[in-house]
DNA sequence: GAACAGACCTCAAGCGCTTGAGGTCAAGCA
DNA sequence: TGCTTGACCTCAAGCGCTTGAGGTCTGTTC
């Protein structure tokens, strides 16, 4: 049984160490072993595949009271099934929801980009004025959308 | 000249009341003028103006800082408008980055809910412990790719 | 005139981490 | 043998708000 460091076990799931730390503090995954003598953390392969888990769920911005209900159905198998396939399907409406929101955001973004551009060239006599206004208008807009 | 409540201002800027006055509280817009008896907060179009564009830049995900300096280079003009315009490019590039970033989550989730749909159904023996091992690897990609 | 509702106030704590300070432990080297 | 290095530890504060507690002010109703 090979036993890894909270380094190790940071590299191979892609979450920080602090991270690995918090988890542990807020009882997301089990008390992790101590080394006898240093105190320090042992991961064990299964501690790995918890947070293996853990670290897709948290990629996609489920959070933790989802992340804790997820990680307690695994254990249960299929009689959870359905609830696991609620959490992942309603996060999975939120994405498509936030990057529909996005694109919107990029659109403005790029405007108003090109907006400065002008104005740093400086286009002429009063170019300064009707750029100003542009910008409020596209601010408003913004607002409304977002 | 028409003085708005914080209720007002906040329905208008689309930032809730405590977002008004913690944006207050360090500074990203000047002290509000207060109403003498009550000491409540009373908004200016002025103020509005402002709160809309930091709206606009806290919906797109732009930092506290940078907020503060894009509001700061607002006032001088055409002087600071390469400034402004790299501050929204960069803004631009991280969102592109996000967007890609959540279409493939969008399309982890979508598999996965799926498998555990199937696995609710329980499509026969043998079923259970095939649908576990694909879980496990289906983590490890999405793992690799976030 | 007293009681109530509603809008506002300030202050403190919580979220899910990240960052930093300050200290311990274990191994390698002069 | 003491000294340095590096990985680890715990604890506290910071981010950008949000939420909640507890109190004040104003206006309306009985």
């Amino acid at each position: 049984m090979t036993l890894l460091t909270i380094q190790n076990a940071s590299q191979r799931s892609r979450l920080s160490e602090p991270t690995l730390r918090y988890y542990e503090e807020i009882g997301l995954i089990g008390p992790i072993a101590r080394d006898e003598r240093s105190g320090h953390r042992r991961y064990r392969e299964q501690d790995l595949d918890d947070l293996q888990v853990l670290a897709c769920l948290r990629a996609m911005g489920v959070g933790i009271e989802d992340m804790r209900t997820y990680q307690a159905n695994r254990a249960k198998g299929r009689s959870a099934a359905g609830e696991q396939r609620d959490i992942l399907t309603r996060h999975a409406k939120r994405i498509e929801q936030e990057i529909a929101t996005l694109q919107v955001h990029l659109r403005y973004l790029e405007a108003k980009a090109g907006l400065w551009d002008a104005r740093d060239r400086g286009d002429g006599p009063g170019e300064e004025a009707a750029a100003s206004r542009v910008h409020v208008l596209l601010d408003q807009l913004e607002a409304v959308l977002s």
